[in-house]
DNA sequence: TGGATATTTATGGGATAGCATGGGTTTTGG
DNA sequence: CCAAAACCCATGCTATCCCATAAATATCCA
């Protein structure tokens, strides 16, 4: 399983093409699509980054929902209808679609943030504001890790 | 389940590396990744440190969370995109990010100190009077060990 | 036990390969 | 036939590899 760690931040070069975090490479090597599955953050001005493989994950996740739910449908509209499918160049960079690009708000620096399983696309600038936010709530809300069960 | 003991001080050279003491290689000898996970300290001016095989276990753990919610995204901001990976080179060693060593205030010295399943790096100087505090908390607080449940 | 020899560790520095980045060229498909 | 996308090659920088040394530790055998 990957695991996407610590936060890389590359150039966005006129062709809208990136550097994927060689890191991040190394924990999709094993994967049989050679590049990342891309779809707007429901929550933040950025973009989620999984391996391909993580989308039958997903899946099932989403059937745990009430068939044919309003929250199912509107989840897997957003999630599988408007994901991208971006190979690696020869290079290890993908190209970032414009729409995508100006939802998150990626000028010139985006920033690839590895938060496990996943990562995230921000904005250089703008993930500074997120940072802070986040270690705000974690000790506010006094968020720890349950022991829970192994998945 | 690596168990890091005792303090080893090593030197920072020129070029950002220290080695990494070899008590504490040893520990990690049956890893996958062979080196070392480190990030900012949230109680103190120094770096947290962990071997690959603990930073899975949490991403275990964030699994249990739903998928997007914010809890799961706050923990990982601050956990896992926050987080470096060094890898040991041929001769034990790990480079200090710049950002980090200036974060813990790490000038030439670097202090690795065992806590268990984790360790710290401080600044040697740094360090000291961190000690002499721990001693005298607890000294006034009469801390003790809970028996409690193994993890 | 002791003293000589071999390993391991911490450290230093030069050589090398890999990464991020840029630009050109061919291919594709509409 | 043209534009966009995929492919290919070039480059500077940095991280990684590799070798060398000295000190500390461990090992061995008489």
């Amino acid at each position: 399983m990957a695991l996407f760690l610590s936060t890389h931040i590359n150039k966005v070069d006129k062709k809208g093409r990136v550097s994927v975090p060689a890191q991040f490479r190394d924990q999709l090597s094993a994967e049989a699509f050679q590049g990342i599955v891309l779809f707007r953050s429901h929550a933040h001005p950025a973009l989620e980054g999984f391996a391909w493989s993580y989308m039958e994950e997903i899946s099932r996740r989403l059937e745990n929902f009430d068939l044919f739910s309003a929250e199912q449908d509107d989840l897997a509209t957003t999630v599988f209808g408007e994901s991208v499918q971006l190979a690696f160049d020869g290079e290890g960079r993908v190209v970032l679609p414009v729409d995508l690009m100006q939802f998150a708000g990626v000028v010139e620096q985006a920033a690839f943030v590895g938060l496990g399983n996943k990562f995230q696309i921000w904005d250089a600038a703008e993930l500074e504001k997120r940072r802070t936010e986040a270690r705000r709530n974690v000790r506010d809300k006094n968020l720890t890790l349950p022991k829970g069960e192994a998945a």
